[in-house]
DNA sequence: CCTTTTTCCTATCGGTTTAGTAGGTTTATG
DNA sequence: CATAAACCTACTAAACCGATAGGAAAAAGG
C-alpha cells in the first residue's frame, strides 16, 4: 500500500502538472518562472500543510522538484512532466518497489537464509517486480493529470 | 514490501508442500495423515518458533492449513498446493494486495477528499493491482517449491 | 532597511505496527 | 501418566507513520 506521504504527494504532483501545462502555453514559457507556493496546492487539495512541505522538501532532495524562496516563491518541476515516472516519486518516499529486498534493484540487500537462485519465491517475487515497473517506469507524472472522460490536450 | 510474517509463511509452505507432495507419492495418501510439526520446519528454515507459530495459526484460522494436536501432530495444507493462490496468503498476513484501499477488491474503503471516477491516481493504481493480481491469483503454493533447475515432477 | 512571504531545517510526539518473547492450557499418543 | 504437540493470551522493544512546533534563511517590494 502507497503511504498517505505518496498519496499527498500525488495530489500535490497533479497541482504542479497543470500549473507547468499552463505555463507552457504562454509563449516564453520557462518553467522555473511560475512556481507554484505550498498554499495552493493545499486550497487545491485539503491536507496538512506542514506535512505536504515535508513531503515536498524530499522531493525536491530526490531531484524531481525544484523551488524558489521568497515572495512569489514555490515549487516547480524539474523535468517535463513525462519525464518523471512514478516509480521515481515512490522510490524517495516509499522506498523499494519491488517486494523483497533481495529482488530489488535499487534496493538490494542481500537475502539471508535463503539461496537466490535456486529460491521459489524469489523468483515469483522478481515476476511481480517486473509487472509493477512495467507500469510505473512507464507511466508519469503526465499521465496523473489526465482525465479520461475530459482530456487535457494541447 | 512483504512482510517477514509472509516471507517466513512461505518458507513453512514450501516445506508444507513439499511434505504434502511426498505423502501424495505413497499409495493411500490422505492429507490429513500426515501433519508436519512446527518443530520440523524450523529445522529446514531457521527461525523463531513461537513468531512461526502465531503464523501458522493465522494461516490455519484463513483456511489455509488444518492441524493436529498432541504427539504426532502438526499442520497440513487443506487444499492441493495448487489450489492455493499466493494472493489469499498474502491478503491473511499482510493485508491489502492494492496499492490504494479505494482500488482494493477485498479491503475496499472510500477515498475521501477524491472523486474515484475521475482520480488519475485511482485510474493508474488500478491498473497496478490487475498486474499483480494476474500474477498472485495464478501463482500457487505449487509454485512455490518448484526449482526450474531441478524440478519436482510426478 | 524593513516587512512580508515564502521555503528550509530540526526536533518532537502520540499512536500503530512489526517482530518477536513468555508462560501457560489443551489435546492427543503411547 | 508422561510426553509432545498445537493453542491462546499477554506483553514488549523498536521502528515507523502521520503529523506538529518553532524558528532560520532567503527573496521581493516598498
Amino acid at each position: 500500500m502507497l503511504s498517505k506521504k505518496a498519496q499527498y504527494a500525488f495530489r500535490a504532483l497533479s497541482s504542479l502538472v497543470r500549473a507547468d501545462q499552463a505555463h507552457r502555453q504562454s509563449p516564453e514559457g520557462e518553467t522555473v518562472g511560475t512556481p507554484l507556493a505550498i498554499s495552493e496546492m493545499v486550497k487545491e487539495h485539503p491536507m496538512s500543510t506542514k506535512f505536504l512541505e515535508s513531503i515536498l522538501l524530499e522531493l525536491r532532495r530526490g531531484g524531481i522538484l525544484g523551488s524558489k524562496k521568497g515572495k512569489g516563491g514555490g515549487y516547480y518541476l524539474m523535468k517535463h512532466p513525462e519525464d518523471t515516472p512514478l516509480a521515481q516519486v515512490i522510490r524517495i518516499l516509499d522506498g523499494p518497489i519491488a517486494p523483497l529486498a533481495c529482488v530489488s534493484l535499487n534496493f538490494y540487500e542481500r537475502c539471508t537464509d535463503c539461496n537466490e537462485a535456486i529460491c521459489g519465491l524469489n523468483r515469483l517475487m522478481s515476476e511481480v517486480r517486473d509487472a509493477n515497473l512495467a507500469i510505473l517506469e512507464k507511466r508519469t507524472l503526465a499521465d496523473l493529470a489526465v482525465n479520461p472522460d475530459n482530456p487535457i490536450r494541447r
